[in-house]
DNA sequence: CGATTCATTGATGTCGGTCAAGCTTAGTGG
DNA sequence: CCACTAAGCTTGACCGACATCAATGAATCG
């Protein structure tokens, strides 16, 4: 199997090159993190880290889609995070990592050595401004998704879910946006996962917003939005 | 009605002058902030922003305890975060708050000006580099939540809470932990929104966890802990 | 002392979980 | 080319954990 990934020469090619945590860099600082950095790729399904690992490298997500996840001794599974080209993965000034990460679709990854991007942070404003700036968007989201996990319906969920991808991957393709189309990066199980519910529950509701117009698909993973409004409406973040 | 805050005179009195976000500064950045800093105080029950309002400042939570609220317009209500002494406040960089602050009980905040803030972060490494620590975890613990409300039970949820204020608590009043006591800074309501349940359940849970020993309480709010360690085993981030 | 807020407890209902069966698609090997 | 298998998904029947509705108690306050 071949892994669907770019080609990539420089970072002045990267894709992410104005999104990443390398975005607000100057080309002198630019060098800096060329020096320490290393491209991995990773196919589909395979795991990027263990959680309680020591944590080897940090680095931003250049293709592909990752996800985070915490789970309970007993199996239970609950998805922290979704990493889509541009988001950082890792965690300076720690020495272990606290989740596990996998890699949803092939994957791959700009890595910078840890301890010496720890250093750039202390010494190249503009690395950690970036990362600030990053990290506390992330914890909006977080807690915007805690509101979900904890007081949403599992209709609303589900909605909720597919209005944020398809806005997230509609940001990351420029251009028309008429009829929102996009492929679910994640099978059922891991939407479950994201959503603390079960497999079936996220079946039986994908398919009663497709009964209801709300989506379309006949390939499982190719979701056709009509109109994005009226799937945020069934959010319940809008008034009546 | 008088407020429960201290009398504050100078940052070296100061009880979170090691764990707040000034705790990197050196004397000389110490001074810079404290030309834009100011102390408010807040009575328990009082808004101290509302979600989608203007920021004017940001700051410290020196005294007391605050929460962070989400609210879906048919009134459905998820807290998203718990502010204990020491923690950050705001969001530099933004203009609004996406998120409802309260005090749950009485409040000293050491406040900054946002516009001056926002340059400190920029000229004053230190004030940006604790920033950026302090989000990471604020981001970790929002992640470590996320699993609790996707997952667990209503039992495991009670158990989480307690143990985790139990936890922060004791470290913020160092010395002895032969048997761990603390008073509960919220109401059973605030118990049941940060938990994603109702007050009812929050009510049944806390007399199941009585009548088996975990905890003990006459008093609703005056909660002790026999055994820390059996506590947790409740949480189900235990082995078995 | 009403009035109000906060908490507890009981009776009943329901949303989503559990268990189970079957379908579709992709991959493997005869 | 066709079994055969396995993974992923869908659908149905049933059940249980937690929500909802309701009554009451305890503490606080004007």
């Amino acid at each position: 199997m071949t892994l669907a990934v770019p080609k990539l020469r420089s970072c002045n090619d990267c894709p992410i090159r104005y999104s990443a945590v390398c975005s607000k860099c100057e080309p002198d600082e630019l060098l800096q993190l060329e020096e320490i950095k290393y491209y991995r790729t990773y196919a589909a399904g395979q795991p990027i880290f263990f959680g309680g690992d020591p944590l080897e490298f940090v680095g931003s997500v250049v293709s592909g889609v990752s996800s985070l996840m915490r789970t309970l001794p007993d199996g239970r599974v609950q998805m922290v995070g979704l990493l889509l080209p541009g988001d950082f993965m890792g965690r300076p000034n720690r020495d272990t990592i606290d989740c596990d990460v996998v890699a949803e679709t092939d994957v791959m990854l700009c890595c910078f050595r840890r301890k010496p991007f720890e250093k750039m942070i202390l010494d190249t404003p503009h690395v950690g401004q970036r990362l600030l700036e990053m990290t506390l968007d992330e914890l909006d989201a977080a807690r915007e998704w805690m509101l979900v996990l904890g007081r949403k319906t599992a209709r609303e969920k589900i909605a909720s879910l597919l209005h944020m991808i398809a806005v997230r991957m509609a940001s990351l393709q420029p251009g028309e946006t008429a009829e929102t189309t996009f492929t679910l990066p994640i099978t059922r199980e891991t939407m479950a996962n994201y959503l603390g519910l079960t497999i079936e529950t996220v079946s039986r509701q994908m398919s009663a917003l497709k009964k209801d117009g709300l989506i379309a698909f006949d390939e499982r993973r190719d979701i056709r939005v009509p109109d994005l409004d009226a799937l945020r409406a069934e959010t319940g973040e809008e008034g009546f």
